[in-house]
DNA sequence: TGAAATCCCGACATATTCGGTCGTATACTA
DNA sequence: TAGTATACGACCGAATATGTCGGGATTTCA
């Protein structure tokens, strides 16, 4: 429980691809599905999700192709996930603004909406060039990436 | 996505039940079902579940039922999760020490590895008693709890 | 101008998981 | 031994996730 998509793996990977290849204009939806294995049709369907929500450029015909909308550094994980998955709740009640349907008494759900918000908040603190970086573990020091603290 | 079981939630919130009862030595399933209006076999289920991990005890016969197995300081919602629905990864590819199996380039993951590790440790730092005290939220000071930092 | 490459998009098919029910066996109490 | 309760496996329908198909629109290039 409580994973991602294989869809939301599958744009994570797409964009990270995306941005290891920036000397490229553009790479194909059948290009990033090959490098990975991937249903091809599946993996298209995915990058015009994240164009319509503007992470990506698109371009039709020859040559064509994904892009990078805005730099990798400025692609939050969250974005993608928020883009391809919809907003995610940890508890199953929080339905927009009206109280858990289930019953008045659902008052787990305070607490864990905090929990929620640490999560947003750790994805949105993870961008789409860190999982480039990532690929290479060199020596260099890391300790310059994001800090996400909570209180309960 | 990302969210809770409807038997995770079902499970804290039983857990929270009964420690908002602690001058009741047990409460049945379907005392606790009726109280949340939840179908009364499917909690059983779980607390049974919950019994096997050692999270709660049960006893049989009249005036049985289930009581917590420890204070409800020392159960973490972590605990509960972990018991009703399994090991939780975020990413669909974490499965067991081997490497993805969709492709050796499934880099995604060592990144979001840590993100898995946020949320266990924000799951593990909320206790069923921050559940049952959030119940009433009188103006007592509530800075207390858990903190949780993680540096990606 | 026409063919090839590519994106776009809705409908459909399949697979897996989840939520819930049923039936029966077992344990305990009085 | 009657009644209350847990224990547990089998099953089913519904929801969701994953993947496929087919037709249409846009751009490039010869």
């Amino acid at each position: 429980m409580l994973k991602l998509t294989k869809k939301a793996d599958y744009g994570l990977m797409a964009l990270k691809y995306l941005a290891e290849h920036p000397e490229t204009a553009a790479l194909s939806a059948k290009d990033v599905a090959d490098a990975y294995g991937i249903p091809a049709q599946l993996l298209a369907k995915i990058l015009q999700l994240l164009t319509k929500h503007g992470l990506l450029r698109s371009h039709a015909g020859m040559n064509g192709g994904y892009a990078l909308a805005r730099d990798a550094r400025e692609i939050s994980a969250y974005e993608v996930i928020h883009a391809i998955d919809g907003p995610f709740f940890i508890t199953s009640c929080t339905k927009g603004t009206k109280s858990c349907e289930l019953t008045p008494s659902c008052t787990i759900k305070e607490p864990l909406a905090r929990v929620n918000e640490t999560i947003a908040g750790v994805l949105k603190s993870i961008s789409i060039q860190d999982l480039a970086e990532h690929e290479q573990p060199t020596g260099r020091a890391r300790d310059t990436h994001g800090l996400v603290a909570l209180t309960l």
